[in-house]
DNA sequence: TTCATATATATACGTGCATATGTATTCCGG
DNA sequence: CCGGAATACATATGCACGTATATATATGAA
């Protein structure tokens, strides 16, 4: 009964999640951009977070990883960081001309591969792959915020 | 209409993977073990590979990674390797009494852990997520095989 | 004002994964 | 039997992620 364990959900999404990072990697690579800097790069454009902090939330990612991804994106051209005239611990952070250039073509290479991995999939079963994987992570975070801080109120349905 | 991106299957199934790795590792850490561990955990004891190389083709990654967590496994004595008789190149590796002693808890830990994170699923449900991930995994698999070489041949449906 | 605390970021270190490349052994054709 | 190709493994390097912890600036209360 062990290799139960391996045809999980757990375990497979872990494996569908390699296999899309691999591809959009592969994919992203001549655009010089890498899988995990796409959250920064839309929240950036979209004006939906400008400090470390915020894309950090944004991204659902700790906050030293977002310093060290943000680090290389500096090094690479692909943003700016300005320090904050409000605050002297804060960066306010921008998209360089370069890296909003090819944010599209970026944009348009990710849902194009999600395209092809659901290309037998119809309409209703991607809706309903989406709806299943948004429960699902919902349940995650759920269980993580209970095992983060057992007796705290877990967050319900509006988080 | 950037977000959208952020809303495809494949930004919600890395999500989805590293909360599920979150958990796991954080349940799987009293035992001794990491998620990354269960693979080759239990193809050893299955007897379904014992060499590095089959054991990084069961858990679907590459060899140096392999070799790196083989290495570890063996410093934190859950692995042992043995000179292969028959092959100067190989190592036998084989498990230790202790994780073969903790491998069952480390299974039902994770397993355990699907179902709390599939608490609302019905059965029909949970079945479908499966299959579809299933099919998103073949899928996957297939473009990287051609991506890697094109002009190859497709391997078709019986891979 | 001043000190304790909170906040924003930085740094150190470990793991998991990747690619690129080196080394040693086996295997095979001539 | 011998030299080159294939194979098994090791090593170097880089990125993404995590935890733990340090540092610097803000902020608020006494």
């Amino acid at each position: 009964m062990d290799l139960d364990v391996l045809s999980t959900p757990g375990h497979l999404i872990s494996l569908a999640a390699r296999g899309f990072a691999r591809l959009s990697e592969a994919r992203l690579k001549p655009l010089g951009f890498g899988v995990g800097h796409l959250p920064v790069l839309v929240a950036l454009q979209d004006g939906r977070a400008s400090t470390q902090r915020d894309l950090a939330r944004f991204a659902k990612i700790e906050q030293p990883p977002m310093a060290q991804m943000l680090a290389r994106m500096e090094r690479d051209g692909l943003i700016r960081r300005a320090p904050d005239p409000a605050d002297g611990r804060s960066s306010r952070i921008t998209l360089t001309k370069a890296a909003e250039a090819r944010l599209p073509d970026a944009v348009a290479t990710l849902l194009r591969g999600n395209h092809e991995v659901l290309r037998d999939f119809t309409d209703e079963e991607a809706r309903l792959l989406v709806a299943l994987l948004t429960r699902l992570i919902a349940n995650l975070d759920r269980i993580a915020s209970v095992e983060a801080s057992p007796g705290t109120p877990i967050p319900e349905k509006g988080d």
